[in-house]
DNA sequence: CCCATATGAGACACGAACGTCCCACTCCGC
DNA sequence: GCGGAGTGGGACGTTCGTGTCTCATATGGG
C-alpha cells in the first residue's frame, strides 16, 4: 500500500512524453492503479501536470547544479549540461509543449528561473568570447529547448540512436553558438 | 458569399498556430463564419486538419521547389529554403506537433517525401564536403523542423525579432552543420 | 486477531466539444 | 421581382473525459 508518488509521476511522465493527451484513465493503467487512487493523490489533470512541471523543475534546476556551468570552458559546461538533462529531456520537452498551450496566464514561476540561469550563461559565454555575440541567449536558450525536444522525439521514433542524443545536441547547437574562425 | 475555401483555412492556420486546441467555433469565429458553414465545407475537425495538412504540404514542397537547394553552395541554398519556408512556418510548426500526437497509423504520404527531399539535400551537402558527416542527415532533418518551430514561437511570444527570423534559424543550424577549419 | 487505512472497481452526474439538423434570412442570377 | 443557393444562429443528441461518490476488499500495524 501506500502509494509511491513519485514512482507515479514517474510512469505518468514516461506516458505523457509519448502521448500527450493521455487520460487519466491511461495514466492511472500505466502505473498499475486505479483511476480513483490517482484522484485521490492528484485533484485533477492541472494538479497532475503541476506536479510534474515541479518534478521537471528540480530535475533541470539539479542538472544545472549539477553541470557547474561556470567551472572551466563554456563549452564543456554545456556539454555536461546536456550529458546531466539527458535521462530528463522526454519530460522536459513534454512540459515545454504543455507550457506552450498555456495563455500565459499564470506560469510556473520555476521556468522563468530557469530561462534567467540558461540565458546569462550563453551571455556569459558571450562576453568571454566563447560563443557568438550574433546570436541572443534568449534564442540560444529557446533553440536549445527545441534541440532537446526534437532529439528526445527523434530517438523515440528510431531516427537517431539513444546513444547519441548528447553528441547531436551539443554538436548541433555548439557547432553554432561557437565563435568560429572564419567569422 | 460563395466562400472562400483559402482564406478559411489560412485563418484557421493563423489561429492553430497560436493555439492548437482551439475549438470548431473558434475556428469558425476567427474566420469570420458560423460554425454550420465551417462543417458544410469541412466534415469535421479531422477534415480540417487535414486539409491544413495538404495546405501545409504544398507551401513547403513550393517552398523547397523555390529553393533550388542544388543550385551552387548547399549554404546557400539552405539560405534560400529557411527564407522562402518563414511564412509557413507557424503552419508547418503547428502540423508537426499534431502529428506527433498521431499513433503512426495513417500518416500523410507527404510528410515522407518532403523528408525524403530535405534529408538527400543534406547528404548532397555532406557529399561534396559542406556538412560535416557525424551528424546525421535525418538529425539535421528534424533539427530544422524544430529550430523552425522554436523559433516561430520565440517570435510570437517577442524572444526573437520576426525580421531575424531567417537569420537566427540558419545561422544556428549552419554553423553546426558547416565544417568548420578547427574540425 | 481485529481494526483502521488505503485501494480498486464501478456508478453517477456534469461539462465540453462535436456533428447534425432545422429555420429564417440574405444575396445573387435569371 | 422571384426563386434558389448559401449562410448564420440555434437547438438537439451523442460522445468522451472528468471529478465525485460508494462499497467491497486487502493490507498492515497494534
Amino acid at each position: 500500500m501506500t502509494l509511491d508518488r513519485e514512482q507515479v509521476l514517474r510512469s505518468a511522465a514516461a506516458l505523457l512524453t509519448r502521448k500527450s493527451t493521455a487520460t487519466m484513465d491511461e495514466v492511472a493503467r500505466a502505473a498499475g492503479i486505479g483511476r480513483a487512487t490517482l484522484h485521490r493523490h492528484f485533484a485533477g489533470r492541472d494538479a497532475l501536470v503541476g506536479a510534474l512541471e515541479d518534478l521537471g523543475i528540480r530535475e533541470f534546476e539539479a542538472a544545472l547544479d549539477s553541470a557547474a556551468l561556470d567551472d572551466g570552458a563554456a563549452e564543456e559546461g554545456l556539454r555536461r549540461l546536456i550529458a546531466a538533462v539527458e535521462p530528463s529531456a522526454g519530460l522536459l520537452s513534454f512540459l515545454v509543449t504543455e507550457n506552450q498551450l498555456f495563455e500565459g496566464d499564470d506560469v510556473n514561476e520555476g521556468w522563468s528561473r530557469l530561462d534567467a540561469r540558461v540565458s546569462a550563461f550563453f551571455r556569459r559565454g558571450q562576453e568571454r568570447g566563447e560563443f557568438r555575440i550574433d546570436l541572443t541567449p534568449a534564442w540560444l536558450t529557446e533553440a536549445l529547448y527545441g534541440l532537446i525536444g526534437s532529439c528526445a522525439w527523434s530517438v523515440q521514433t528510431g531516427r537517431v540512436a539513444a546513444q547519441d542524443f548528447p553528441y547531436m545536441i551539443v554538436e548541433l547547437l555548439l557547432g553554432g553558438a561557437r565563435r568560429s574562425v572564419e567569422k
